[in-house]
Parts: structure tokens; sequence; C-alpha cells
DNA sequence: ATACGTGCAAACGTTTTGCACATAC
DNA sequence: GTATGTGCAAAACGTTTGCACGTAT
């Protein structure tokens, strides 16, 4: 385990591509999409740096459902929607939900470091194709 | 994909062996728990017979975290909190969380048709034996 | 000069799949 | 008899690791 961080330009890459993301890239599409950058790019060298940047706070690792962890670059307090449809994050604001989530009394389970939501559903696009076919919507809850 | 559903001896023991348990298993525990009854039992048939109790709304997979899905035989609104240091799932009451999800403006997104909390932190049982070992507890948040 | 970072390939753990055989209906 | 379920092995998948070489400090 390293004692000291040191420069490198695959690491400040993959952050200078990350950081205004907000699609919430998987390793995987780091890789491809740097992979023009430097075409001897290993999947293994964007997931140590991807760790190395959640380390350092920069980022935050988000599952959201699916088997893939994508990496946020928005570390404010947000929560994520994921369409089964078509496996999209989107971002959304629900301040009241982590108030309620704090207020929570969690009895003798234990004591809250962290939580996350995931909301899932259909996006919109993806109910406007859905619509265009003539299939029925899934009904809201 | 099947039309018609039979009955097997597999997947009725692996219902009555999951069907009030409390810990949310994981398919590798239904598999060892359940290799003493049919020692030529296949971890295969372990999933798809997991796989067909959800679609059949008696189980609901949740992944809470860490990358196994445990399946939960409580499909009631409830969410669940999961200790960081040893992995297991508590289940958590937290009605007035599914309020505030529920009432949440989702704009543009998209249609809202499911949605889980995951909260994480330090069980009871490993706080103390933290305290024993005379280690900082991890502030709540 | 000494770590730390990289690329490559191999290993890893979980989950899925292809196939021949067994079983429910 | 026929479709579904099973066991086994292999594949698939995302992720991690070991190691020799490269590079920042």
């Amino acid at each position: 385990m390293p004692t000291e961080l040191r420069y490198s330009r695959q690491r400040a890459a993959i952050w200078e591509w990350i950081r205004n993301r907000r699609d919430h890239p998987t390793a995987d599409e780091v890789y491809v999409a740097l992979r023009e950058q430097f075409p001897h790019l290993s999947l293994a060298t964007v997931y140590r740096n991807l760790m190395v940047l959640s380390d350092q706070g920069k980022l935050r690792p988000v599952v959201a459902g699916d088997k893939v962890t994508r990496f946020d670059p928005n570390t404010a307090e947000h929560q994520h929607f994921r369409c089964t449809r078509c496996g999209r994050v989107f971002d959304v604001e629900a301040p009241e939900v982590g108030r309620a989530v704090r207020r929570l009394d969690l009895g003798t389970v234990g004591t809250l470091t962290d939580f996350s939501l995931c909301l899932e559903g259909v996006c919109t696009a993806c109910a406007q194709a859905l619509e265009a076919r003539g299939d029925a919507l899934a009904p809201g809850m």
C-alpha cells in the first residue's frame, strides 16, 4: 500500500474526463473513452485510479441496483434514479428524504454512517418510446 | 422459458428453508444449508429457483451495497441496514422515508416504480466489540 | 535510488448458461 | 409423451491481484 501519492498522467486524465460528467460512468466506460488518448491503457489502471479518487473523496462509487459500480464526481448529497429499461442513472435532489433518514430511530440496530437511496422506474425517454409502440406504461407507485 | 410451473422438491425445500428467515440469505447460504438434505443439489438450481420465487413475488432480491444478492422473504415495505464490519443486514422499519420518497417530485426524470434504501453503519454488536478493543467508534451522521 | 504507477495476464467471486438426463404432469 | 426441472461443467461478467517494467520524486 502506497504511503505517498505521485502524479500520473493516467490518473490526471481519468479525473479530467470524469470530473464534469453527470452520467455516472462505469470503469469500462472510462476505459473505452480514454483508450483513444492512451492506447495501452489497462482496465486495471482505471479501476485502481477510480479507487484512489474515491479514497480522496473526489468521486463516489454508486451501486444503483444493477451489478456494475458507477462513479459519480458529484459528492454533494443527492440520490439516484435508474431507468429499468435503458439502465441510465439520473440524479435526483431529495433533501427531504435525507432528513427523514437522519431522523430515523435505529433503536438497537446500530449507528448510521451513510446511506443510499436508489429509485427505480422508467425514464421519460423510455416511456415515450414505449408509448410510441403502443405498450402500456408500468403503473406508478 | 417455461410456460407452466411444475412442482419440484428442491424448490419447495428452498422456499420452506428461506420463508421464515430474517437474515437475508445469499444463494450460497441456501445452497450450503440445503446440501445436507440434497447432497447433489446444484448452486445453479438454487439460483434458478430463487429467481422463480422472486418472480412469483414470494421473495425480494436485496442488493445491500456489498456485491452479493440477498433474498428476503419479507416483501412488506421495509428498509435495510448493513453493518460495514460484519456484513450482516438488518431490517429497519422506516415508513416516514417511504412517504417522503413517494412525495418526491421527479420532474422530467421519469416514473417511479420501486425504490430501495440501504443504510450503512456499524451494528451494536460490532460497536461493542470495537469498544472492548479500545477503538474509536465511527462518528454518527 | 527508491518507491509508486502501469500494463498485462491470470485469478477471483458471483451469477448465468448449455446440455444431457430426470421428473412432473 | 412432452415440457419443465435438475446437476454438472463451463462460460460470462465485473473486479482484483501478482509481477516485471516504467516513471515521478
